[in-house]
DNA sequence: TACTTATGTCTTGTCAATGGACAAAAGTAC
DNA sequence: GTACTTTTGTCCATTGACAAGACATAAGTA
């Protein structure tokens, strides 16, 4: 049923911006005219697709611009931080319409969490009265692939298999999507920003550290959906950095913004958490800029191994260490630890905000409007 | 025209395995008789079908098996090392029909070695009078994705743009595939022992050092095709050591099997090539076995990151120091510096030989009876 | 007003594939 | 040897998707 010209297919080319008008999809899927507008019609009538402004005119009738009808359905989004948890509501295209967050500590389980995450939704949707297509989750540790919940996530407490889908499903009547942070912030930037990257890599740097990969325009999870899990490879030098997985000198124990929390705080500037580093470094107190750059420097000799693995031609860091200083010892180390074959048409970046809501809405789009889910429901409908 | 019940990808599925009988083939495809069996003798006309044997009966009339036939055309494949070639006939399947080997210097230039190959190919040809389909070729050095040709290698002297595809294409006029060694090792590996793997690694130790990735059955070249060049990662501690990439303190410079034969006579124990410290080692020369433990933890440490960012199911260790010893030292790093998360199921196991050319064989057979290929074929015929 | 380009809507023909019906082949069970 | 089962081949009418045109509008520019 969904072959290369479905209506399906026909929907995400003009979701993605392939084509945008009946014109384009004309050459770009080889159909005759009859056959695309019986295709277009069905998913006009089925409220996908909507006619938007006109073309500039080449010298006759301006083409009619198509676009997804990103206002049918709206998506409730959530990212879950240690202690901060941030909620949107979008339409289909990740516009927000609406926007609530404020600390919320993951450590105190999933019931707490979700409710007031749910109560924030739900006074979200008393405003915009449209229907839910989905809900995206972005939690702090590690998903099964496919799975809906958090397999022991290190620093979860309580949340271990508790099933998130159920517990928002009922709530919201709508299919709900799990993942893990790193995992949806490399989504949303491959999304947002770089959608032509055939590799795109984001390293979260906050109170953890973790890589997300995008690979051929997927988010890559490897065998077990370890892929990307660098926060507690063992770096060499540092045997009593104590890290809260339990083991000993991991690369998060020394370069985390917990870890240089504590190292700020040993050295008599009290600090708890990443963002508390993270506006130490902004205000440009001197031992928290030195500390950045130390940080930057071991995250880089991970990266540096894994950009020549993985080759990627975008690096992102994101996460509260995400600023200059942090980048800078990244950038040394880097350039210098690894080839220039691998470095030299390598973009690296500093991640925006609200990448990981982005990547959850974009989650749950790709899934609700994937070609053979559309399809699906026009034949059944 | 390729659809996903075309001629080419019924062909597929019986090559691979999938699906040998026709019976299979019809529940698979959902395809109807008629057309099916339409289908198949377009493939059997063509001389790419063959019936096999019976299946057992299951009270009824046994199934007739199927088989791709792979006796019609043959393969020739080339694996050039450093200071080694090999070169093997094979059938469609991979089976060996003629081989040769010898010494062969990569750095005598590509006419030298191009045309010792190209006379063992034709020595072999002269046995077995049947057309090849194909040539493919493994070298030791950079291959830019597509093409047929070196770029900037390091250790191919007088090859860089060397048009491998034109000198061996107008003498056997058949298509050249050309790829790093570490590539179609990687590919071999995942076809001959691990076809359901969805991510595997081969890390090739012998003059230099390098990774291939099958990610998803197939090679993964990364954006600029550099994906798994980790042999010129610069380790911390070794500043000394001078790498014949022109840096300092490289991998390949610290525990390639160049590096451990300057080491070995440095230490009053004359060795050339990695070869020679493979046998030293082989030979239980204590310096040899502890040089290889040593380099094993060193291409540990570098592999314990690729292992925790891409979370392979299997890691393949092959080269000329693919022996316990060296593989003894990987593991004892690898387990102690990555997450059990990412070596819990993970397989780390000694290459076979012959790999490259297996892999070089893979990559001709699948361009050339690729779905889309055969189904154009079978159209244009 | 003439021309150009984009689009909608018919009709008709083509072609691939289905779905049976019928037949034959090649086993097993007794 | 006979009855039954299962696999396979073949023929043909029907279906359904689509292409290809023809014709008609729509909506701009020169």
């Amino acid at each position: 049923m969904t072959t290369p010209t479905s209506a399906g297919e026909l929907l995400r080319l003009v979701r993605t911006g392939q084509a945008t008008t009946r014109k384009a999809l004309l050459t770009r899927s080889g159909l005759s005219r009859s056959t695309l507008t019986a295709r277009l019609d069905l998913l006009q009538t089925a409220g996908l697709l909507a006619e938007g402004g006109q073309e500039d005119s080449t010298g006759g009738r301006p083409a009619r611009q198509l676009r997804f009808d990103d206002r049918h359905a709206v998506v409730l989004a959530a990212s879950v931080d240690t202690m901060h948890a941030e909620v949107a509501l979008t339409d289909l295209s990740g516009r927000r319409l609406a926007h609530r967050e404020g600390p919320l500590r993951v450590a105190d389980g999933p019931e707490p969490v979700l409710g007031r995450i749910a109560e924030w939704f739900e006074a979200m949707l008393a405003e915009a009265d449209v229907p839910v297509c989905g809900v995206g989750i972005s939690v702090p540790g590690p998903v099964e692939p496919g799975q809906a919940r958090v397999t022991q996530p290190p620093i979860m407490p309580g949340w271990d298999h508790y099933p998130i889908d159920e517990y928002l499903g009922e709530r919201f009547g709508a299919p709900v999507l799990v993942d893990n942070d790193a995992n949806l912030m490399a989504l949303g930037e491959h999304r947002a920003r770089h959608p032509e990257s055939r590799a795109l890599v984001v390293v979260k740097v906050s109170t953890g550290i973790g890589a997300g990969l995008v690979i051929g325009g997927e988010v890559y999870r490897g065998v077990d959906g370890g892929a990307g899990d660098i926060g507690h490879i063992r770096l060499p030098g540092f045997p009593e950095a104590r890290c809260m997985c339990g083991s000993l000198g991991c690369l998060a124990a020394v370069a985390s913004g917990g870890a240089l929390a504590a190292r700020l705080t040993e050295q008599g500037l009290p600090t708890t958490s990443g963002s508390g580093v993270r506006d130490r470094i902004l205000a440009g107190e001197p031992a928290a800029v030195r500390l950045a750059e130390f940080a930057g420097r071991q995250v880089g000799e991970v990266l540096a191994t894994l950009v020549s693995v993985v080759n990627p031609g975008v690096l992102v860091i994101a996460g509260d260490l995400a600023e200059p200083h942090f980048v800078a010892g990244v950038r040394e180390v880097l350039y210098r630890r690894a080839l220039p074959r691998a470095t030299q048409s390598l973009k690296v970046e500093i991640g925006g905000t609200g990448l990981a809501v982005g990547g959850a809405v974009a989650m749950v789009v790709e899934s609700v409007f994937s070609p053979a889910e559309v399809d699906r429901r026009l034949t059944t409908a």
